[in-house]
DNA sequence: TGAACATATGAACATCTGTTCATATGTATT
DNA sequence: AATACATATGAACAGATGTTCATATGTTCA
């Protein structure tokens, strides 16, 4: 395989990866794999609470990783593309070996 | 695509992309990709202190992304496996886009 | 053995990060 | 409009992280 890219992709790729390397955030998009949840739904199947969830839905958000919508009082969030879950299941497949 | 795995998997691959979210690891890294380089080498190239990229290299290491040999008084540093290279790329692709 | 070189290591420090708490915003219902 | 509910946000705090400095370790060669 043949890599070539300059420094300043490695620096995002560098706040890429960040976003997956918190037991929080990446639990968070893992359950996003299945299908999109509320932020409640999310903060209670993680046992933490709802502001955590929130504030880490929005790190996720600003680096294009999740989207949401809103319906009613409720908000859905669910993975931004196929990107995500790849990265995440590349990162399963390393550390099951 | 399929994933399941439990909340321990989760931590781990957390820990895993850690690794490469930091900007000094990442690029330390990508230098490896090419061939090993000793730790001077590639704190020229880094252009940052031995010390610092001594530290770096250490956690990598630990997280057995890289080995070394040594040489003399040189220590070279080559990447663990293809697995390394195949998750930065996989950042670098996500990035250019 | 002593000097020179390459790397590793521990302590100290500043900065960054994640969580909590309190509260604000936005929506639905009465 | 008032209340209840879901989510977002800012401030504060504790703990984690990355770099630097000083120095230790390990190797080579004279």
């Amino acid at each position: 395989m043949k890599i070539n890219c300059d420094e300043n992709t490695l620096y995002d790729v560098a706040e890429l990866f960040k976003n997956f390397s918190d037991s929080t955030r990446i639990r968070i998009l893992y359950l996003l794999i299945d299908k999109e949840r509320s932020v409640s739904e999310i903060a209670e199947l993680l046992n933490m609470n709802q502001s955590a969830i929130s504030h880490q839905l929005r790190l996720l958000k600003n680096s294009k990783l999740v989207r949401n919508r809103r319906e009613g009082k409720t908000i859905y969030y669910s993975l931004a593309d196929d990107h995500v879950l790849n990265i995440i299941s590349q990162g399963i497949e390393h550390v099951n070996e």
